[in-house]
DNA sequence: AGGTTGACCTGGACGC
DNA sequence: TGCGTCCAGGTCAACC
């Protein structure tokens, strides 16, 4: 599901109804291969600890820990990380609400509401690190880096520009939905290879990922299939796709046919005329 | 080392 | 109704 969009939406809207509270207990299903760090030891982790804040890194949701020693009331601190995969959701609800299928975690606040995970797919992942270990996605986030930057991450790269915009080693949160968009918005065919892209190219492109990252923020993310925000809310930004999704439908700039393709395992949305 | 492919999962849509 | 096929927002290990 989520790209960068998404996740920055649930965390939004997830970070003013559970900061401040406190966890006090916590249910895993335990299934694999959801948990990276086993559910004891996020147990042990996140049990009794305040949330201080929740954030995003790339396509994670970042949750900060803090809490005391039981043997000499030292502050803690630690983070928990989730990535909700292709179908996973982070809501919070009311206790006792309906538990839905696929409910992986549930975490009970001080306040009354819980926090659960929720991924029908099971390819979202989810485990905790300590101050110490710290947690770094690695990649530049799209909306702060430079033209510089951006520009160097596909300097000599043979691969197709759409393959490298989904290397989250390079540029982190754009995925299938938002390369094929930022793509047609900057006049570049999926295939070309990264490193030929002129320096206009290149500009064109740094604008339309941040553009379209933006304006998918502001319409609360993509809801394809199940996607929605820790509130339960579905986006809107899938009536503004341009090419994804949208094979054999009116280009919106030329009105051809918009093209269906295979690009690193992927489908890839574009137009044969409005790209070169 | 960089690049490519298939495996990991469930479920919805579609054709017969 | 049911069965088979294909497709899906993402990674990651294993290959070339």
């Amino acid at each position: 599901m989520p790209e960068l969009p998404e996740v920055e939406s649930v965390v939004r809207s997830l970070a003013n109804q559970v900061t401040g509270s406190t966890i006090e207990s916590a249910w895993f299903s335990g299934k694999p291969p959801l948990f990276r760090s086993s559910p004891a030891k996020i147990a042990k982790v996140i049990n009794g600890s305040k949330i201080q804040g929740v954030h995003r890194q790339g396509k994670h949701i970042v949750i900060d820990l803090e809490r005391l020693t039981n043997r000499n009331q030292k502050k803690m601190r630690a983070q928990w990380i989730v990535h909700l995969g292709m179908t996973g959701q982070f809501v919070v609800t009311v206790q006792n609400a309906d538990i839905a299928k696929h409910t992986h975690v549930i975490a009970n606040l001080d306040s009354g509401r819980e926090i659960r995970f929720i991924d029908p797919r099971r390819f979202g992942r989810t485990w905790v690190v300590t101050d110490e270990e710290g947690f770094e996605a690695g990649g530049h986030e799209p909306l702060d880096i430079t033209f510089e930057q951006f520009a160097s991450l596909f300097r000599g790269r043979n691969t197709p520009i759409k393959s490298a915009l989904l290397n989250q080693k390079l540029l982190r949160g754009v995925g299938n939905i938002y390369a094929d968009e930022s793509l047609f918005r900057a006049g570049v065919r999926p295939r070309r290879r990264a490193g030929s892209l002129s320096r206009a190219e290149l500009r064109r492109l740094h604008v339309a990922v941040q553009q379209v990252l933006q304006e998918a923020i502001a319409a609360g993310g993509s809801s394809i299939s199940n996607y929605v925000n820790a509130l339960g809310e579905a986006g809107l930004f899938q009536v503004q796709h341009r090419v994804y999704g949208r094979a054999g439908e009116p280009c919106v700039t030329c009105g051809a046919p918009v093209k269906r393709i295979v690009v690193a395992g992927r489908g890839t949305h574009y137009c044969r005329n409005c790209q070169k």
